[in-house]
DNA sequence: ATCACTGTATGGGTTCACCCAAACAGTGGC
DNA sequence: GCCACTGTTTGGGTGAACCCATACAGTGAT
């Protein structure tokens, strides 16, 4: 499998899932209209709990990347992923911007996640909802 | 006095300290030197525990702002302050606009601050090498 | 309908952040 | 020493995040 975790790294597992899968999607190893692992399956491989393989595609599909159908199984979104993946790549950048700015002028790392967070937090959401 | 929280904002009480006694040395309201209030004083005026207190000016020592002395009190640090808050805002506004940019590109708030968590993760802490 | 797969929902245990009450400890004036 | 201030430390309660075991529910082939 594609996958592999680190149970101790102080990372939540379904974190690690997600970012995985993400990467999977983002590189081409997962494209558009794949299955992901059953459920089950992952879970068996990777021992852990299905309900904790649920949280991580729940998540993946709430944020696009994926879509799940009861009694098939989960799939890569078709349209969205590119456009998705462009985006991510394009507030990562900003973001390493932001942090090679902010360790330059010896700001804590605690410091600008406080910030980012405390923007995000200020700023009006807007009408932003899945589906 | 100059501050004043809210208690069931979700935002952690602590954090609502630090955050305004920040502006208010990023505002001139508190210069070097001054004394903030005590533990015990402000404890008791906005009806919080001493220990709250305690652990907002622990922070605001750490990043540098203030520094305590045992049985005297706790005082705006003198020479850092204005690099610090200068340092702040850069980041403060590099801040903005990824968070603008993000929200143009319709993605979702906990992405963002993942993105810079692990942003932050990636790029070296020590200053030295670039990736 | 049954079976073997798929995802879903519920309840419990562990860990941690946040806040509190109360006891501990340093400073300086009397 | 005593006292009235200052910051510090310890232990506990509450709630949320994370993971788990287990039971519930949809799909499609037989």
């Amino acid at each position: 499998m594609f996958l592999r975790i680190d149970p101790s790294s102080g990372v939540p597992i379904y974190r690690q899932i997600v970012a995985q899968v993400r990467r999977s999607i983002a590189s081409g190893a997962l494209a558009p209209g794949d299955r992901l692992p059953s459920v089950r399956g992952l879970a068996g491989e990777m021992k852990v709990n299905p309900t904790t393989i649920v949280k991580a595609y729940s998540e993946l599909e709430h944020d696009g990347l994926v879509e799940t159908r009861h009694g098939m199984g989960t799939f890569v979104s078709a349209e969205r992923v590119d456009r998705r993946v462009e985006a991510r790549s394009i507030v990562e950048q900003a973001a390493e911007r932001l942090v090679v700015e902010a360790r330059q002028l010896g700001v804590a790392d605690e410091e600008v996640a406080r910030i980012v967070q405390d923007t995000l937090n200020r700023v009006p959401k807007g009408g932003r909802d899945g589906s």
